[in-house]
DNA sequence: CGGCATCCTAACGGATACTG
DNA sequence: CAGTATCCGTTAGGATGCCG
């Protein structure tokens, strides 16, 4: 489960579904800088989840649409969740990063 | 931020330190199969991110040992919601992948 | 006991080109 | 437009050995 979680592309095409559901060529522009094969294996993994599904329209130009199923969307709450703790508490991982390099700058200084 | 989170030995760790400090070793056994090396640089992201405080005794042998800061406690709330969402709907993905692998194998069988 | 340095491989993510 | 196949560089993670 976390692993999907850390999944980076798992997260945002999770958020550019939440709004409704998207063709494949419009997540690709709202996930600006994600290839062809990360997205489609992405949501490959969501469909396999349960947390996305795909329906395709059988005319031509292709047309597939993907939207989130309801655990996909109570996922989607889960994620808010993580969102606004980290909102919350990243400055303090911040400040503790800031003050770890400082430290180890001090170190460096002492040294030489 | 999801990446730490996404980190298997981080949220193991973090359990592992739930219930008070630990020193190296008692984590090494608590977290059968972790090697040192992993152990030693996942306890130092956390230190340095301010989740883990990490206490040196001066004497012979070495005492070293950990435990989580405020933060860190904080952080552990989180990951208890993200287990409980889990234990509530990780049946659901389980039923969905079963589902999946069913679909592929009926792929397989109406091609063969 | 705690921790670091080194080496190595397996896997992941990305770029590109091609198919229906 | 949607999706696949192939190649490749990077890197995460594991095994090993040495030091204070």
């Amino acid at each position: 489960m976390l692993e999907t979680l850390g999944n980076k592309w798992v997260y945002l095409v999770v958020c550019a579904l939440r709004r409704g559901r998207l063709r494949n060529g419009e997540l690709a522009r709202k996930l600006e800088g994600i290839t062809p094969k990360m997205l489609t294996q992405t949501l490959r993994i969501l469909e396999r989840d349960g947390i996305v599904r795909r329906e395709i329209f059988p005319v031509i130009p292709p047309r597939v649409e993907y939207e989130l199923t309801e655990l996909g969307q109570n996922l989607a709450g889960l994620l808010n969740q993580i969102r606004s703790w980290s909102e919350q508490h990243v400055p303090d991982i911040k400040d503790a990063r800031a003050r770890a390099s400082m430290e180890s700058q001090e170190d460096s200084v002492a040294r030489g």
